[in-house]
DNA sequence: GATGAATGAGGCTTCATTCAT
DNA sequence: CATGAATGAAGCCTCATTCAT
């Protein structure tokens, strides 16, 4: 009944999991490794998660308040275009970005496959877009991004070229190009969004 | 001698085992499964891939061919705006686009394990920057985009964009959404590309 | 914590590894038979020997223990004589001695080519020379044997006579046959090692 | 028909199959190894040799012939003691006696599994006996060595003994060990030869 | 006579998962 | 609750051998 002990366990099998499937992907890690990794038996990793796919989701689901939090970040920020900029250079500079961004392609691609990481997913993918509509809505009313822009379309667009530019950014080269090739991607990103003639 | 026919049934094998990594992806998809698939027996499979790996990798560079292949198209179109909207639309209204990127994603994300992947995939990356590079200097001879954005590493940007952008479409829902989202997005990204005050 | 049960299975394992070993050779021999004969799964024979080379290893050191203990014997014998004549008797009449040889056969020429099993090997081979070294010393002492051969050297021919004589001896014919040829091979070497005019 | 083209061909297979065998053992070398180094196609080596096995008797045989070149050989010395002698050095001294002896270590263990195997080599043994036989019977009429010995089972412990003794250079160290292992290891054998008193 | 291509059978090993203790 | 032990299923790969050309 110890739930607090349960949970604390529960938190630290999942950093063991995301630690191994960072390193070697999903079918690669084994439910041994998992464990070991976690200080526990392989028997006692099923009573936490009934199944390997269980454990995937709740990593998963851990992202998805992950990507809600920075979103949320965003919206607290001063400046759109610098909360931005922060965001990127935060990520261009993070060692282990690269590994972040492997597992969650892998997870993409296993959500094409797996019914129910699909459904997790897709949730995800809906409260990003309607959090980042509310967003850009919330700039346009205060002029700093284009008023003719259709919130939730460019929400869309925003996402995706942040995973195109977060993804390149994971499989680049070193941190310095990885840099460079952030300040202008936003550049870029900025001449887009920002109202026209600014 | 039949170099033909050798040839010939090393495709067919490619065929089957795309299809295959389609579907269940890589780790899932087992060689008994693929040479059923291209009609062959697994030892069979053998004599054309010595490895799984390798059949990956001949993948990955029938790959690299096509993408390089729709660059050249790119850059023979009238208006690059035009050639980049008909590419983009092109692919969100094929069936099986989501398959091919779902490929993507986990070669991706499997070439940041197998160094031999990673090397045919980079070089993938230098050959279709460069191909992007001298696309984008070109129209900017021609003022068709802004002459102040640094070709290169607004070739990445581009790219990074289109990646992301793929990706959304082929998880993304029906065709007639991702027709709109492809118009949107494309938009956007014109805003960004096209000279100021044009 | 049942290691008495582990140790327990384990030499049931080995047990049926060698019985197969024996009829078939180690690369005849599966795994599948192995395990099937130990009544365990194939997977479970894992638990046990990480690798068949393992399983071999434990084989081939289990015989060292032997071999040592019957240098032990021949030192406690009153007669070195007649603990030799006792030695290569009890062989000669032990059905399954055959088997036994040629397991040692196959073990030496894979010796030659799997270093783990050659650094095992020659281990035994020192500790078997030095063990007889030794008896034989001290047999020089009580006149048993030729004062003036080199302990350690003929330590070794008598080894690689005994060797040579159990080859002989496991490929051999019938019992009978056997044992009048260990007589006869016996008293040639004896000849050789009592002291000369005794 | 061109009998002696055929002839040197098969001689060449049995060379390549020799030099396979002796460096990864009967299972391990496959019969693709074996034509690639013969320079001949895998489907080709069958019109030479039915069957692998075949192929391993056809080494035994030609083992045999050179078994019973060295007993004639040792039949004409002045002196069988030097005979013997030289008969060791020589082998102690050669490079590449390990490989053999661990062919013929493979082919003995081999020889007790395969019925066919085991008829070419008990009828080795046979003449070789019977060839050590006469040569001991010729030299106890010289008065060579002791003429109590019963010249049958004495020619079985010298072969025996040899077998031993080869076995252990072929396994041993360096040249100059086995050199005066050798030298040990027959005065050993030419003390219980000899006539008593002698 | 020689060969490239093909294959059924099988080998070793690993995995996710269960269950008695 | 936790675990050591066990396992069926499956995976990748290799081999000896055959056959159409």
């Amino acid at each position: 009944m110890d739930l607090e002990g349960r949970a604390a366990r529960r938190m630290e099998i999942m950093a063991a999991a995301r630690w191994c499937f960072l390193r070697k992907g999903f079918h690669a890690a084994s439910t041994a490794e998992i464990s070991e990794k976690a200080s526990i038996s392989v028997a006692g990793l099923y009573q936490y998660f009934p199944t390997k796919a269980d454990l995937v989701m709740a990593l998963v689901e851990e992202d998805l308040e992950m990507d809600l939090e920075w979103v949320s970040d965003l919206a607290k920020a001063e400046s759109l275009h610098d909360g931005l900029i922060k965001l990127v250079l935060e990520y261009a500079n993070d060692v282990g970005c690269g590994d972040a961004m492997r597992l969650r392609l892998e997870v993409t691609a296993e959500a094409s496959r797996d019914p129910k990481i699909a459904a997790v997913f897709s949730d995800l993918e809906a409260r990003l877009v309607a959090a980042v509509s509310r967003l850009l809505a919330d700039r346009q009313a205060k002029g700093e991004i284009d008023a003719t822009l259709d919130p939730e379309v460019t929400a869309r667009t925003v996402l995706a070229f942040l995973d195109g530019v977060f993804g390149w950014i994971a499989v680049g080269g070193d941190s310095r190009a990885n840099e460079a090739f952030a300040h202008a991607a936003l550049a870029l990103l900025w001449r887009g969004l920002k109202p026209i003639g600014s």
